[in-house]
DNA sequence: CTCAGATTTCCTGTTT
DNA sequence: GAAACAGGAAATCTGA
């Protein structure tokens, strides 16, 4: 398992395949001029929000009410925010089944009492713990993650592949996911797309974690410890940073 | 074909 | 108890 480009992946079977090989390693599928650099969520009102910030939010919730991802159609959320505004109660249930009323009440809140870049984690229906009011002391893997459903392609890139099916962490983006910090949400969606790559249906994320853990003495990988499906890049990993070319 | 390195498979035991 | 982690051992794959 070589964590290198060549190819891409289409995470979303509805959507366009993305915009590789221009695209350079690691690039958001939302351009800078959508906002992925300029502002984060909490701080624009979720009606003018980018598809990325979208999926920022959505991550963020994941993870600080734990939900259970594997319940949410995230393809159901590759839209703008003024798309996700208009949803309503029932539809965020068909997208988010039992978990659909938390991510409904949390654009509620955010729309309508939203104090943006200050009370992001009261509306976010979080349940107030010292380590997530003190922003300091949170630790990278617990902020949030790309989200997405399992979807395939024919042939994809292993670096969109972690990043588009893997979490990192926007809400630290510049020092966290730049130390090449990620985190697995769906272990075993990961661990059939990497059999669906190399051909093998029966591979598990039992069989993947044994190969990444043959990383660490290689140093492709660096070891997490304590933090359940959260790894790091090695200094010999190549290619996951934004401007390796 | 041979070989070495990479990856997969299976396993036991430990940790969260 | 389930899921993840750790790592040994052997089998298998792959490319030079």
């Amino acid at each position: 398992m070589i964590l290198q480009r060549n190819s891409i992946m289409n995470i979303n079977p509805s959507a366009n395949p993305l915009p590789l090989p221009h695209q350079p390693a690691w690039t958001t599928p939302y351009s800078t001029c959508e906002g992925f650099f300029a502002t984060q969520w909490h701080d624009v009102h979720p009606q003018y929000w980018t598809k990325y910030q979208v999926w920022e939010w959505l991550q963020q919730l994941v993870d600080t009410n734990q939900l259970d991802a594997s319940c949410i159609a995230f393809q159901e959320f590759d839209i703008t925010g003024e798309r996700l505004c208009s949803m309503t109660l029932h539809d965020f249930t068909l997208a988010a089944g039992e978990v659909g009323h938390i991510l409904y009440n949390s654009v509620h809140n955010l729309k309508w009492h939203g104090n943006y870049g200050s009370q992001v984690l009261q509306s976010l229906n979080v349940v107030i713990k010292t380590e997530q009011a003190d922003h300091s002391s949170m630790v990278p893997w617990k902020d949030s993650g790309y989200l997405y459903e399992t979807c395939y392609d024919d042939v994809y890139d292993s670096k969109l592949y972690c990043r588009n099916n893997l979490s990192m962490t926007p809400n630290q983006y510049t020092t966290d996911r730049s130390e090449g910090v990620f985190r697995f949400l769906k272990s075993e969606a990961v661990a059939q797309l990497w059999g669906k790559k190399k051909n093998n249906s029966s591979m598990t994320y039992e069989k993947l974690s044994r190969a990444m853990r043959y990383y660490y003495k290689r140093e492709i990988l660096e070891r997490v410890d304590g933090r359940r499906l959260v790894y790091k890049f090695g200094k010999n990993a190549r290619g996951w940073r934004e401007n390796d070319s």
